[in-house]
DNA sequence: TTTATTTTTTAGTCTTGTCTAAATATTTAT
DNA sequence: ATAAATATTTAGACAAGACTAAAAAATAAA
């Protein structure tokens, strides 16, 4: 099963919306994901029918099938494995590197990402906290829950970042916040949502409810 | 200046056929190279002199500009840094790891390929032995001759390997050949030209002319 | 110096992935 | 339940990069 780059980022990106492959994923959603008109969206979903790696019904949406699903999570495994050697290795910022990853991602290698695994000690998280799939597609499904549902007063450890774009994520950095970094909430102002926090036993900080949502918190040790 | 893929094979092609910019090059010795019909060079080579990569004049071959030149060699040092990578990093066999630098050799990013060359520690020769350029196009070109000069019962030092297929590099690698061994002629066949070599003074071995012609030999002190 | 051979170019077509504009379904609101 | 709004698909086109077949130019041979 060889794909093009569009059929990866395709299947990327129909995965994400349908919350790991569970739901069918609407054209025009996956239009604004893609920047790409949804005219454009139908025929290549039509193309990936035809190859089995999702199931369409015009008018309804696709869903991706298991073979569509390793095909995402293999790109999902290059994509986090070529973000983890740039922050690890090359010493990328936390927020340069996702660009970058979105062409390494493509490169077909079987040998060259499983020597790239092991070169970095076989992850099971990237920078962002995201797992990891191993070579089989097998991954750790971590329970992770936003911020906002933590109680107040009761420490945390921060787990992933979701969309991160390099604002957010520059914006986090320099208030303290990254992946393992351990977190209180001090304060909630229940009128606008935002919360006050206390990042690593520091001076309080306060962040908008837009902010806290995209911050999560587990429980795993978090290794990196 | 963005290049295409295409664009950037074709400029290497041209770069390594021109004896390294030096003259013409024609159609039909660049369609074996890349393994594409004439017709379709034709096309992309008015292509490339309509972005002034090339002067073109039909049925004279194209010359490569010094905008083109500086193209092909920043293609050579992403495609050299890499292999070096894959190499010393990864750990890839001498023979395995050129597909996959064809394909790492178009990522588009400066920042990329220069943190790569820091954490390679700005290496001047790639496993090959051949020369990496800087990351202002320049490179140390080394006075390297091919091992049939040398004179009889003189030790060298193999320099570089040149159109090294995995085959050729197999065999090489089998009987003790690389890159900085220390090599002896000790004897010489004229009538096939053949010759029997001592390398890292072992037992003596027998190698065709045409494996000869692939060797070079060198005295600069060779770092991989 | 003509003829034959080789090289190169033109002409026309194909595939992949995209687009816009127009048509058709589906949903939502009245 | 019907009109309005929204979502989706068809139709037709385009750009990049490749191909084949045929024409034209350049080179080699007689």
């Amino acid at each position: 099963m060889n794909l093009s780059f569009s059929e990866e980022n395709y299947l990327k990106a129909i995965w994400h919306l349908s919350d790991d492959g569970r739901k069918s994923v609407g054209t025009n959603e996956l239009a604004t994901r893609l920047g790409t008109a949804p005219a454009s969206i139908t025929d290549m979903v039509k193309k990936l029918s035809s190859k089995k790696l999702v199931r369409y019904e015009p008018y309804q949406g696709v869903k991706i099938t298991d073979k569509g699903s390793s095909g995402a999570l293999l790109v999902i495994r290059k994509h986090r494995l070529w973000e983890t050697f740039l922050v690890q290795k090359l010493g990328f910022q936390w927020d340069e590197f996702h660009e970058v990853a979105e062409q390494l991602e493509h490169i077909r290698s079987d040998e060259l990402i499983n020597k790239l695994d092991d070169f970095l000690g076989r992850p099971a998280f990237d920078p962002h906290g995201h797992f990891i799939p191993d070579r089989n597609g097998r991954f750790q499904q971590v329970n992770r829950s936003p911020l906002s549902s933590l109680d107040t007063d009761v420490l945390a450890v921060v787990g992933s970042i979701r969309n991160g774009t390099p604002e957010l994520l520059q914006y986090l950095s320099r208030i303290g916040i990254h992946i393992g970094v351990t977190i209180k909430i001090t304060e909630r102002r229940s009128f606008d949502g935002s919360l006050e926090i206390v990042v690593d036993r520091k001076n309080p900080v306060v962040i908008s409810r837009e902010v806290s949502q995209n911050i999560f918190i587990t429980d795993h040790a978090d290794e990196s």
